[in-house]
DNA sequence: GATGAATGAGCGTTCATTCAT
DNA sequence: AATGAATGAACGCTCATTCAT
């Protein structure tokens, strides 16, 4: 019981965290703007995290190590390469859909924080690059992708697509609601997938 | 005589502060880091500029304006909305090419820093986003693209390939040299010109 | 018998207070140092003790008052200044050999802390200096010690001596074994004697 | 004529730090209390020294390098080791005469503190205590001190006495003045030289 | 008695910015 | 133009102490 309540605390707090990492930024982040969003005094934030980093290292991986398990999942329960990478395009849209200042933090502050956050996660990082990389070659074999494109560069092609979707939520570039969550998840993959498909006769020009 | 020398080390200080944001970030990075760099007392920065941030602003302004200029030119000059497309690539990664730290800033402390930077620059990098789409639908009335995805998704598809490359480049997560940057030029137009052309037959499965 | 298991708890924290006092200085001690050293939550130190502080007062005073005890015994009991001397010298190096914790506490926190605890206590220190210039003028009305010298002075001479005994073994700048402390009580009390005796002829130049 | 006003300044603070210190004690020192001392903003602090430890350890060893000094340059230029331990005795009584806040910091924060600042200064206390050691081999090779006494107690004896002698003036339990310094200076090379005498027969009982 | 969650005052330190020279 | 001394707001973190359970 009591230990519940405490651990309810601590998650309360982590979530201050994140709400208040997504508004802000981590750096314009004050530890005692987390406490008063949590409600408690900042001291309290340090019986339960080290530091204002910890929050936002465990925060990602939290995050993060759901992904790689959605991923693997996928890899292990799903026919087709094209359904994996669906399902990969979806976990990360849905997690956008259901906690926008999760993967806000996750992706503004980590994945893209090529100086701080981005090089501490790197291994977690490449995890998921590699998982995609290894949908593609799943692809590829099956005759569906071309070979001549290095699955790195489709995985760098995929992120890239799927990132920039959230990004344009992000920042309001373009409207976030259902209709444009599922669209973006098809067109995706769709993309993707007709333009890495194998080429049979030059397109374009 | 005098004028020059004075515009000369003023570029110098914001070459140094391009190095040192690039090296350690925009927040790492302290006045003092980027005076020694630029060999000066850190009192001099402030008799060129106005603020450690104003450095930033400059030095992503300066940049960014070019790769409008670029576009602008490129759609006047060039024929087909694929060169067009291909001539934004080729700026950009070009300008990587040539001065990888400028970009790095310009991608990683600006484009991509959601909560800071990127919120301030937002006109200007939209102006850039719909400079793409303005390619797209030239490309979708002359009918080499499929008119079912707005041209707004389309350039956020676009920028999230390219970036991805630069990412990919500046995380060290791919090899970056002269062979990767035509390659990926190539690569980022040709799957987008191949995964939204448009729909005869459905592909994949 | 329950107040008595209570009183054993409030010494066995007093003792974890004087073993990480010894360890760490009390400056550098937490109370939940002292509480894990204990095996109890930090929370009972408070049950039984106001502060941090009144543990090192406490801690002090116990023991300085079994040394002006011993003291005042030694006036009563035995005949000869010398044999007075000779005892508060014994009393404390014994006390070391027994305890050294404590006495490191006792001496390095309270009695050579002069901005801090050594002023809060200067009474109870004061008094155990007045008891050995007692023993001193004592020795001066038998002809034993030269008159010229104060007491207070003399005084000052035997507790400089006798601690920094102590404090050559708390630095381990010299050896800490039982001959030394035996040959330490012997040379601190001959050496004072031999020192302050009535003068007769020049020594020395 | 810059640098001698920094270097002024520089001073000025560390002397303000001199002053705190010995008022309050390191611990209850704050930064502020000193730059406040000083007239000057606490930022300033940090321009000239690294840390508020800093200032005290180099507090410490500019002074202690005196006495250091000042020993082994009596051991050269005088004749006898009674000057030369005079010479010890009076340089750190006319070190407290004239600079009674730094020497009520060198004793109180170093020389005493074993936890904290002692232990890191060990090496530079240990050469002052080896030092008076050597004097005293000198009068046990010229007859003038018994032989079966270490030297090295003899030197612990030697700075018990002169510290004390400073602890009572600093807890005001003995007047401090010329006369009393003076006294005080020959006391106790008179009463080592006297204490430490060849024996001959017993003496006291 | 006992626990440990909760509080919040307090402090060392950093660093962008200003300004006298 | 150029220097670097000087300022001071700001913040992360510690830890003695309190208190609900």
């Amino acid at each position: 019981m009591a230990s519940e309540k405490a651990a309810d605390k601590r998650r309360s707090i982590l979530e201050a965290a994140t709400k208040v990492f997504a508004e802000k930024g981590f750096h314009a982040s004050r530890v005692s703007d987390i406490a008063s969003e949590a409600g408690v005094a900042h001291g309290l934030v340090y019986h339960y995290f080290d530091s204002k980093e910890q929050m936002l290292n465990e925060l990602f991986s939290d995050r993060w190590s759901l992904l790689l398990a959605a991923m693997a999942e996928a890899d292990e329960t799903l026919e087709t390469p094209r359904e994996k990478l669906a399902a990969a395009a979806a976990f990360i849209v849905d997690s956008y859909r259901h906690q926008p200042e999760v993967m806000k933090v996750v992706i503004v502050e980590v994945t893209r924080a090529a100086n701080s956050f981005g090089r501490i996660h790197l291994p977690e990082i490449t995890r998921a690059y590699d998982q995609v990389a290894s949908f593609v070659e799943q692809a590829q074999q099956k005759g569906e992708m071309r070979n001549d494109v290095s699955s790195t560069d489709a995985s760098l092609l995929f992120f890239g697509a799927v990132e920039q979707f959230l990004s344009g939520w992000i920042f309001e570039l373009v409207p976030a609601n259902e209709e444009e969550f599922d669209r973006a998840k098809e067109l995706v993959v769709d993309t993707i997938y007709r333009g890495l498909a194998p080429i049979s006769e030059p397109v374009g020009d």
